[in-house]
DNA sequence: AGCACA
C-alpha cells in the first residue's frame, strides 16, 4: 500500500497537484531520470540537419509529425542525453534559446560515470515537441560524432527558473575530483580539457554571472543573468510581437501552395495561405482565425520538412502585419 | 535570412 509516488524510478507516477510552484526557496532535487541511460532503444535519429544544406533525396519518409499520449501531452520539458561529458549548460542553453517557447533548461552532471544529462523546459508542450522534432539526432559534436537524443521527459521539471531574463540550472553530483579548486564558485569554466569542441549552437555567450549553493554534495549553481558581450544578441523570431498571420520561408523552390496547404489545413483555426515567390525563393503568408492558432501551428510546423523542401525544415514567424482580408 | 496583400 505504500505508493511512493515521488519515486523517481516509479514507471509513470505523476504528481497529482501541479508541481509548478515551490513554496520554499530551496531547491528540489530535480526527477531523477535512469532515464535513457538504462533504455536501449532511442527512436531512429532523423537525418535531418538543421540549417546545413544537405542534399537529402526525397525518398525519405516525411518527417514524423509525432502525437503524444493525453498525459504527455502535459509535459513541457525535454530529456536530453547523448552529451559530450565536457558540455557546458552554456551550450545547452544556447541549443535551446531559440526555440520559440522556450523557458529555461537545466544540466546535470549526473555522477554516474562521466553521464550528463539536460532538461530543456518550455512553455507548451508543442513548442517542446516542436524543439524534439527539431534537434533530435543533431549531431551535437562534429569532432566525436555525439548525437543528441531527445525525449519527452517523464515529468516537468520542477526547477524553477532562475530569475526574470533567467537562463540555466547547473547541478553536479560528481565527486569533486582532487583539485586546489576551492569549491566556491564553481560555474566558472572548469579550465581543464576545455577544447571547447564549438557546435553550431554557439553563440556570443562569455560573461555569466552566477551564484553557487552548497546542498549536500551536490552543487547547484543558478545563473542568474546572461550578459551578452557587448553586441546585442541576434534578433531572435520571439522579438516579433505575436500574429495571427504568420510567415513561411525556407520552403523549397519547387514547394506548391497546396502541398503547404495540405500541412496547414491540419490545424484548428487556419483560413488563408498565400505565396509569393521571392526570386524563386518562395515564402509564404498563413492567415488564422487568431493567435493561439497560428502560435499552435507554428511551434507544430517549425522544421518540419516537406516533399519539396531541400535546405532544411520549414520556418515559421509571426508575421509582421496581418494578413488584409479579401 | 527572406514579410505581401491593400
Amino acid at each position: 500500500m505504500a505508493f511512493t509516488a515521488s519515486s523517481g524510478y516509479a514507471q509513470r507516477s505523476y504528481e497529482p497537484k501541479p508541481p509548478l510552484h515551490s513554496p520554499a526557496a530551496t531547491i528540489h532535487q530535480p526527477p531523477l531520470h535512469g532515464g535513457s541511460l538504462d533504455s536501449p532503444s532511442y527512436p531512429p535519429p532523423p537525418s535531418y540537419d538543421p540549417g546545413y544544406t544537405h542534399h537529402h533525396h526525397q525518398t525519405a519518409p516525411p518527417p514524423p509529425l509525432v502525437h503524444a499520449n493525453p498525459e504527455q501531452q502535459r509535459i513541457h520539458s525535454l530529456f536530453v542525453s547523448g552529451l559530450p561529458d565536457d558540455v557546458k549548460a552554456r551550450e545547452i542553453h544556447n541549443l535551446f534559446r531559440r526555440r520559440p517557447g522556450f523557458d529555461h533548461c537545466l544540466l546535470e552532471y549526473t555522477g554516474r560515470g562521466n553521464q550528463v544529462v539536460a532538461f530543456a523546459t518550455f512553455l507548451n508542450h508543442q513548442s517542446a515537441m516542436a524543439a524534439m522534432n527539431t534537434l533530435n539526432g543533431v549531431v551535437f559534436d562534429p569532432q566525436t560524432g555525439a548525437t543528441l537524443h531527445i525525449e519527452l521527459a517523464r515529468s516537468n521539471s520542477r526547477t524553477k527558473r532562475p530569475r526574470e531574463g533567467g537562463v540555466y540550472v547547473v547541478i553536479d553530483k560528481r565527486a569533486k575530483v582532487a583539485n586546489n579548486d576551492h569549491e566556491t564558485s564553481s560555474n566558472d569554466e572548469d579550465g581543464r580539457s576545455d577544447e571547447a569542441p564549438d557546435t553550431y549552437y554557439d553563440d556570443a555567450c562569455d560573461k555569466i554571472a552566477s551564484t553557487a549553493v552548497e546542498s549536500g554534495d551536490m552543487t547547484i549553481s543558478m545563473v542568474d543573468e546572461v550578459t551578452p558581450n557587448e553586441r546585442p544578441e541576434k534578433p531572435i523570431s520571439g522579438d516579433i510581437p505575436p500574429c495571427s498571420t504568420l510567415f513561411i520561408a525556407n520552403l523549397g523552390p519547387t514547394c506548391t501552395e497546396d502541398e503547404l496547404r495540405d500541412a496547414l489545413s491540419k490545424f484548428t483555426g487556419f483560413h488563408t495561405l498565400k505565396m509569393r515567390g521571392r526570386g524563386g525563393m518562395p515564402v509564404a503568408f498563413a492567415d488564422f482565425e487568431d493567435i493561439e492558432s497560428s502560435t499552435e501551428a507554428m511551434n507544430s510546423l517549425q522544421g518540419v520538412l516537406l516533399e519539396s523542401s531541400d535546405r532544411g525544415g520549414l520556418h515559421l514567424e509571426y508575421a509582421r502585419s496581418k494578413m488584409r482580408k479579401g
